[in-house]
DNA sequence: ACTGGCTCACTGGACTAGCCTCTTAGAGAG
DNA sequence: CTCTCTAAGAGGCTAGTCCAGTGAGCCAGT
């Protein structure tokens, strides 16, 4: 993921040399048309084709393993996973970061399987935090403001509250490209009004600890919200 | 992820120290309490305090970059994202990786979705390539074999067939907790060929590019797989 | 002919020392 | 009081060195 304008909560900084790195590996990996279980170059070999030293290939490598692109065997060499697939993948994730409806629709299905959880799991300090979070971005609208704080808080609350570890995972994964949409989706004008009143619908369901209303209130607050988004 | 002993395809590594760079670091955000936002001690500071070289600890700041955990910033130091829930859910998934429920809850929630998506945009590859994977586990069973091989081929089938890159990095993302359960379930008596038969029914689904059957089927399967599994 | 053990070249793992760039707090000039 | 500039300290990266697995090939002993 490349460095992204969180509002300003991130500074730009230089982009890395093993990021760099990693793209021109990926690249070859592409281009040399290596199968799964083949060996990538020596380290030696590979630092001086990419003219960097072996530190900071290694730190590459390191990246490359954790994203289970490739598996590193010590005395053998750095062989490809099983999954070629991922490095196309997250490649192509990369160039195209802008492929709202799919993300959408990861988003959808996971964040409407959340609301129907946190309905029948939610304890009632999950209910309190996403009181609260309906709290804020109410003060922060009526400050002026867009509401993206408490808007984000209010999914935050609502993915806690299904108690489900693994799913929160696969949403921290993509969380960073639904932050580019709530951002300019709530740029929309009267839109942080319509967005905090259908958030006032998951939670009263949630409340009600109704599964299929919460879901259902969900993927609708969804649409709306990526509605405009799509006709720009 | 530990290493897997993937029916010994994949060599037992002694782990690298990064690896056990990144559990400290981890459990040391967890006892200071720090909060997002908050920042690491300096990386001189900290490969002394942890006995490492600065070269070493570079490379587990890397993967705790990868994997979302902190972002380093140049002449700053390594600032903790925003999202610190992220560090205990991965140290939640380390230690146990045979929370199985949840597992399955997010499997089926993903390949619920796929399935129904396939049964709108496969085209006549997809639809070939999944019939191939139906003929490959056939084949397996009828050699005495479990069929894991083709139960494999057949779920990544309908993944491709579903055209939705973003679906298809979060099942990859999940995929190695899912193989744990695949080749264990397979292993009960009578369970491959029940296995295949749900198979064809979604595949059959697909074929008419009945979604809501799809998704039905599939979420039946899944449950049928998974159900003995909980009963260990 | 086969088996076991040995060696050696090659691969990654890790460390050290050093220098570069960037950030930022604070001293000093205005 | 404000602005500017500097120096301390942060991370970025390199080069060189040594340690530790791996595996092919040789060679003896059976």
């Amino acid at each position: 993921m490349e460095k992204t304008a969180r509002a300003g909560l991130e500074r730009v900084t230089r982009p890395r040399l093993y990021e760099q790195l990693v793209e021109q590996i990926l690249a070859y990996i592409e281009s040399a048309q290596l199968k799964p279980g083949d060996l990538l170059p020596a380290e030696r070999d590979l630092a001086e084709r990419l003219g960097v030293s072996r530190a900071t290939l290694a730190q590459a490598l390191v990246a490359l393993e954790v994203l289970g692109v490739i598996d590193v065997q010590h005395g053998t060499g750095a062989v490809l996973a099983r999954r070629p697939s991922v490095a196309s993948v997250i490649k192509g994730l990369r160039e195209h970061r802008s492929r709202l409806p799919e993300i959408v629709e990861a988003r959808s299905t996971l964040e409407g399987k959340l609301a129907a959880l946190a309905a029948v799991r939610r304890t009632d300090a999950d209910l309190k935090a996403i009181d609260n979070a309906l709290d804020v971005m109410a003060g922060e609208i009526s400050d002026g403001d867009r509401g993206a704080q408490g808007d984000e808080l209010f999914h935050q609350a609502i993915t806690a509250a299904a108690h489900s570890p693994v799913l929160a995972q696969l949403m921290a994964f993509i969380a960073e490209m639904i932050l580019e949409t709530r951002t300019e989706s709530l740029g929309q004008p009267g839109r942080p009004e319509q967005s905090l009143a259908s958030h006032r619908k998951i939670a009263e369901a949630i409340r009600g600890q109704d599964a299929d209303g919460a879901a259902k209130a969900m993927l609708a607050h969804i649409e709306l919200v990526s509605d405009v988004e799509l006709l720009r």
